[in-house]
DNA sequence: CTGGATCCCCCTCGATACTG
DNA sequence: CAGTATCGAGGGGGATCCAG
């Protein structure tokens, strides 16, 4: 677009663009949990419905009892998704995804969606600059 | 692979709801780029405009030079942002983003309009579990 | 069955110093 | 000005054992 902005770019641009730098810090975590290695893994299979604890286990590939745990205890932090413990001789548990957590939910699935759309171009540059595939 | 056959609950859901499996790596990179703390934030600056290495420096307040490197490299062996060399006696170097790096910008834009829908819950479910805000 | 506790490896990132 | 090289601390995350 304009060129005439670049001598003094500083200036008009602020700290980082638009946003707002105090809500920055609290993007920044929000950001965290869903480029977070486990998380988006959770919300993708409880997106299909409630789960309880082993059988969460089961759906998310490779995951261990201690990162579910901790993943699943932050999704809870944030309201993402409730955890529900039922009184029974065998203790059962099911977590399922809350409104808010099926919301962020839809946001990533638009951005797995961009994923797809732009894969190709992607891949094209790493391996053009020499980038394992 | 014959079992076709996944009983029980698994039945409907499939290893990870609508995610192919097969982009599941591709997709976790993306995340990853997206959940990185140094990515989008020089993706948000370089947004307003080009910026040369010591002003892009300069508008990432706390990036170390080697975080900036790294992440500029990245972002160029994804295609997201350009790196123009000026053979010139002072050194000049622009990073600039790429249509790609631009769309992928709006993406996370639109993510963190979500956040800013949606932090008032967060904090909420936060504070209620006893969280740190 | 559900998860807490512990050990430990390894990778990431930050600070510093140096080169072209 | 624009990086590279090196070192060192910190934490993420896997494996395992144990408890309620």
């Amino acid at each position: 677009m304009d060129t005439a902005d670049r001598p003094d770019a500083a200036a008009g641009r602020g700290p980082c663009a638009a946003i707002p730098a105090e809500q920055m810090d609290f993007v920044r975590q929000i950001l965290d949990r869903v480029g977070d290695k486990w998380s988006m893994l959770v919300i993708a299979v409880l997106a299909a419905g409630p789960l309880r604890y082993t059988d969460l286990r089961r759906e998310v590939p490779g995951i261990s009892q201690r990162m579910l745990t901790l993943t699943v205890r932050q999704l809870q932090q944030d309201g993402l998704v409730t955890r529900t413990a039922y009184a029974e001789v065998p203790p059962r548990v099911e977590y399922a995804l809350t409104p808010l957590g099926r919301s962020l939910h839809q946001i990533v699935t638009s951005l797995i969606t961009w994923v797809a759309d732009h894969h190709g171009q992607i891949r094209e540059h790493r391996t053009r600059t020499g980038t394992a595939p």
